[in-house]
DNA sequence: CCTACCGATCGGTAGG
DNA sequence: CCTACCGATCGGTAGG
């Protein structure tokens, strides 16, 4: 799904029969290497920031000589691209994965936003999560047109936000202007990759509760008879 | 309501006879060349990055030669930090400022919450706020021993917050885990540094109006009389 | 604060 | 994907 990385050396034979296209004989790596890229440039631009981060601290994090990424990608910059685009595309689809569940048993407006923040805090906090936090914090140093292209696949994932949202909203539930309360609302979950230790403090279900105590105003006093009673 | 940009050559009256030591005879500059290189950084740091500004643009950017910066700074890395610093003292002067009053009338919880968040937002979106962001946003690119420093003009900043938040909690208005709770308030806040757009779409008063609903819980149904009706 | 400069590093490329 | 390399830029300094 790239434009980048053709397989090398198209219909140039050389001496293999008939093999898919390979540079050389050994098939341990594939397209592996360029993942192992992604993953190390990811985190190295998370730790360090993009600026920080040298073509040849990547190339020697999975072991290639300098002017190797280079083969792999036509330039720093679309590294960085990459990485950024692989994390959406990987959080969009993470997100479908956790409402497939909720759209088949129908739950409630609440439930399904508790959803949503426990997959996000996922993607953010999780294990190998170093795409999102770079796309979220390394915007700066994309060239205009990526940023358009990244925003598109933003609204993708923001998408299954707004119904909820304005369901709430109109259930009184959420009182704030439903477009900045989702502004903010991101900024709260987002900000957590800046100071969230995995090792200790608060687990992720833990900061889902606190998030939807933060965020939903308790129903009505005076409804229907079904209400839940949250820890 | 600045701290940057103090009045220039004080008292030094034209050749002067005996002031306080100076480099050379022209007078126009003082440490006020310092306050440019600052707010200059600041300005360059924000939009491109710590990594991707070099001292030459700032130099350029308050009409100086490629070393001058080392004159004021002894590096790039303590330019930046002074960014930061004065980002920080600046915001907990102006905090101060902003509570005082506060202090004087008595304000409930709910009130003192709305002025720090108000001010708040004027520090982080405000005109000329350029250093907070830059604290916020290139923490990765200062040294653990200047890390801990900011942290504890952090802790300053973060002080007033406290009372007010716990007394919420307390008054049944604040729900979720108090610490988690402000952490997540800070984000927030924080976020909209990156989204917010100073010509166009909500007021600052509409963004705290909005965030104050989002965080706090209507007050309890049956308590005294004295209740406040906001819009 | 300028002039003049240095050593190091960096992104990137040719050519296999 | 390696070897060998280049031009540019960068942070920083001496010396005034």
């Amino acid at each position: 799904m790239d434009t980048r990385a053709s397989p090398p050396t198209p219909q140039s034979a050389a001496k293999r029969p008939r093999g898919r296209p390979r540079k050389t004989a050994q098939d341990r790596d594939d397209g592996n290497r360029r993942q192992q890229l992604l993953n190390c440039a990811a985190k190295l631009f998370r730790r360090k920031g993009f600026g920080a981060t040298s073509t040849r601290d990547i190339a020697a994090a999975v072991g290639m000589q300098s002017g190797s990424p280079f083969y792999h990608f036509k330039s720093k910059g679309a590294l960085l691209y990459a990485v950024m685009e692989e994390g959406m595309r990987s959080a969009i689809a993470r997100q479908q994965q956790a409402l497939r569940p909720a759209d088949a048993s129908g739950l409630d407006s609440e439930s399904r936003l508790r959803i949503l923040i426990r997959d996000h805090f996922d993607v953010l906090l999780g294990p190998g999560s170093d795409f999102i936090p770079v796309m979220l914090y390394e915007a700066r140093s994309i060239t205009p047109r990526q940023r358009a292209a990244l925003a598109e696949l933003q609204g993708e994932y923001e998408g299954p936000w707004i119904p909820v949202l304005d369901a709430l909203h109109a259930g009184g539930r959420l009182k704030a202007d439903v477009k900045l309360a989702r502004l903010l609302m991101f900024g709260a979950l987002n900000w957590s990759a800046q100071w969230y230790d995995r090792r200790k403090g608060a687990t992720l279900d833990e900061l889902t509760d606190a998030a939807m105590a933060l965020f939903l105003a308790a129903p009505a006093a005076a409804a229907k008879g079904a209400a839940a009673s949250a820890g």
